[in-house]
DNA sequence: TAACAGTATCGACCGATGGTCGATAGAGCG
DNA sequence: CGCTCTATCGACCATCGGTCGATACTGTTA
């Protein structure tokens, strides 16, 4: 049977049962023929919409790094927030993890994950980096920064963030966590050039981690 | 026509072809058959030896990140070099990107090979970590350095030292290299709490980058 | 209503891939 | 020579990502 549908919804029906299938299964262990099957098309179809599996894959982490930093924008223009919060926050609530529910966590970051991860990372450095330019540039102004390299510093802390607490590059145990995320605060204090424990306020935000 | 080895032998055979292979063409874009043609063995020979392709790739970074440790554990161990330089040479030296062709450092970080990239990085940062503990804490004990986290100061560096130089992960342009690193040891210097420029003279040492 | 055009859908088919398995050749030993 | 153990072989398999020509559906025009 022959069901015809518009454009646009058949293409966010693929995307949508794809972006499942990925981040629970895993790009690689995810056929095209697992989501024609949920989707119930044709491969024909499928491939009307796509040029490729990949193509999906990337037209996927397009859309989970500009909801990301969309929520961190958001963050970054609140006056009612001090500055240096603000900077903070937006890295935090950009990251796709504190969205999911907690097995997506725990299934994400496998190693079969990798060519996901990886594009995931590139991405959303793009992405973020001009975002947080901005309030660093003010609080470098303001006399509460001190760095000569302020968009490297914006980098290092995004990828930092996401490496140790998005992926599970480090496979640390659950009780390494606190000291782990103290640490970061740490050093980004340190590489921002802040006063000492400036920072370490953040360490609840951090909520339950994977 | 049958030729039969010693077990170690066709082993090393294998995985010396397959290692070529990753790195130039790429884990993916290897396929079980491209090996079995240059070591001109039929298919059950393959699978005699391993379990499947991914232990084969297993076994290859298991080898790649144990002779980088070795090289790092040497310069650890050299006391006519002053103790800070120590650990920045050993991670330095750590790193296979010094030792092969131009052409493998161009072909090996695409994102075909995310697969081989994040295994590696996993496996390097296991190893490596304790390589640096001790003399990080000697450092320590002498004022060298002040820090509350030496191991994630450890664990951050050998990270950031991978992801900004070894892959490419940010794609910078060639130009941008030598900020990029004037900042990668900047913020080294901040977080290990040297005194600053302690590390600035490492900046030449970076020789001819990506 | 009939003819047409454009779009969306179908599924048989393709070559390549990673992996399996039973058959067997060679080496070493009694 | 005959036995055994290990290493080797290659035909075979299911599955994969991807192609393509046929065709059903929809909206428009006469």
């Amino acid at each position: 049977m022959k069901t015809v549908k518009e454009g646009e919804i058949r293409r966010r029906e693929i995307l949508d049962v794809a972006q499942e299938l990925f981040i629970t299964k895993g790009y690689d262990q995810t056929s095209v023929n697992d989501i024609l099957k949920i989707v119930d098309i044709a491969k024909g179809t499928f491939y009307y919409y796509f040029a490729s599996k990949e193509e999906v894959l990337e037209a996927i982490i397009l859309d989970i790094v500009e909801e990301g930093a969309r929520r961190a924008e958001r963050i970054v223009k609140d006056q009612s927030i001090p500055l240096l919060n603000r900077i903070m926050m937006a890295i935090m609530a950009q990251a796709p993890e504190f969205e999911g529910s907690d097995e997506i966590k725990e299934e994400l970051h496998k190693v079969e994950n990798a060519k996901l991860e990886r594009l995931y990372l590139k991405t959303m450095l793009k992405r973020m980096t001009p975002v947080l330019q901005e309030p660093v540039r003010e609080c470098l102004e303001q006399g509460i920064v001190h760095t000569e390299y302020p968009t490297e510093c914006i980098e290092t802390i995004l990828l930092l963030g996401h490496m140790m607490f998005d992926c599970d590059t480090f496979e640390w145990k659950m009780e390494a966590y606190p000291e782990k995320i103290q640490a970061f605060l740490c050093h980004a204090e340190r590489m921002l050039g802040t006063k000492e424990g400036e920072l370490s306020g953040f360490l609840q935000m951090f909520g339950q981690m994977p």
